[in-house]
DNA sequence: GATAAAACATGACAAAAGTCAGGTTTACTG
DNA sequence: CAGTAAACCTGACTTTTGTCATGTTTTATC
């Protein structure tokens, strides 16, 4: 297990939100918040517990989640390292709309709602940060429920893995880059059945766009995969924070 | 065609956003912005448009959507009078993330982005409305995609009969309520085929469930409707700006 | 109120994707 | 490194939904 994180010198916390910090407040958010390690597979918070403040992933990976009411899981979108996540408490909700879940071993800070209220009092420009946030979530839902009521399987698929390159590999998606998850985490982003999703890897095998080794899954052709996925010319592969 | 309304006595605009202005600064908005009349049919603006500021529908309705790769239409959500709409603005986009066209006769005020800067920064409370407006909608978004990743044509178009009746209707939706909007538009909603939804539809009515009179649908068992939708009592009707 | 255009309706068929059942491989743990 | 659980794979079948074609009703406009 890792040290105790830092905020004075942490190279990894969204700079965007406390970038203009000054260093005796960083010191106090540092003080006042609180880091722990989740093992993968570990629940960070669960949908409709108590939201009691804001996260900031200093390493690991999480997913988020819904859960319908027959009990399928679908994941909203993922967290990588340096990102804040938890918003709930902070759009006005007194209760998480969504469950955290660790997918590798994460070290994990949180910060309470009310502190995290006083930074925003003192530092408004994290209104704006905020505001932005929330914006690109949202178009990126939309586009999703676009991609989702009028395209088929195959192709949400094609866009899901560009869409988890882009977002798993900081420099961009590039051919040879490797996708590790699970096919049923994977048919929870899709929408589909499991059984559709490994069908469908087969094919995408045979057809030379992916290389599969157990569960690690290479992409081995991102064009013609984003020409599958219909991201041809005039749009760019969609902000991965979906 | 209605006289040009004014801030001073508005007692439509959404006064969440506009509730801390000073007089004097209502009477600057209410000379800075501008109001027009878009007739039934009309586009207020196109998506990959110029963001130019924000809108404020006086009276009327107004249907956003977003037209997928095929030229299929994706209805992402309704704006009734007194609501702001047209945020890419305000989230730093420079383009319009979504087409917004008149489904009524309406009367719409714009406001330019710059101006609604400049009273955020005199009234950053504006912030916390944005905030949680992005959020509430954003959370829409979100059931909205569970919705459409797990349930069928039947469930979707029941979840959706009821929303927009509690969306149209102020008091909240009850028996008897009617709906007036076309098969082609509640099938981009839901997002099916057109024949699919009048199919649902008859069988419906066979049930029951709705009375239909030439494009009027009468909502005639919204206990039966909200029981096949999912929103068994656990989960009420979901927030109507979805 | 006649006429045209749009919206609505229905049937037949095809395609897409889900479910269930049975196997095999992979990966984890003591 | 053996044993076990979980993940992966494949086939057969069913259901759901989309598509296309054609006819009817409604609505809007002159």
């Amino acid at each position: 297990m890792k040290a105790r994180p830092e905020c004075l010198n942490c190279n990894v916390f969204d700079r965007s939100y406390f970038s203009d910090l000054e260093n005796s407040d960083l010191e106090i958010l540092s003080y006042e918040k609180s880091a722990s390690f989740y093992k993968a597979g570990q629940i960070v918070f669960q949908e409709d517990g108590r939201a009691m403040g804001v996260y900031c992933l200093h390493s690991g990976k999480i997913k988020l989640y819904k859960v319908d009411t027959d009990g399928r899981e679908q994941i909203i979108r993922f967290v990588t390292s340096g990102e804040l996540f938890g918003y709930s408490s902070i759009l006005g909700s007194r209760f998480n709309l969504i469950t955290a879940e660790a997918i590798e071993d994460s070290v994990i800070c949180f910060i309470d709602r009310s502190f995290f209220s006083d930074l925003i009092l003192k530092y408004p420009g994290i209104n704006k940060t905020l505001i932005s946030s929330l914006g690109s979530m949202l178009n990126d839902a939309e586009d999703k429920i676009i991609s989702l009521a009028h395209k088929q399987v195959r192709e949400r698929l094609a866009e899901a893995l560009l869409v988890l390159c882009r977002k798993f590999h900081p420099g961009g998606c590039k051919d040879n880059n490797v996708l590790q998850l699970s096919r049923e985490d994977l048919a929870n982003i899709v929408g589909s059945a499991t059984e559709t999703i490994i069908r469908l890897l087969s094919e995408f095998r045979e057809e030379g766009l992916v290389e599969i080794q157990g569960r690690r899954i290479i992409l081995r052709n991102t064009r013609k995969l984003k020409k599958l996925a219909g991201f041809e010319g005039i749009k760019s592969v969609p902000h991965a924070s979906s």
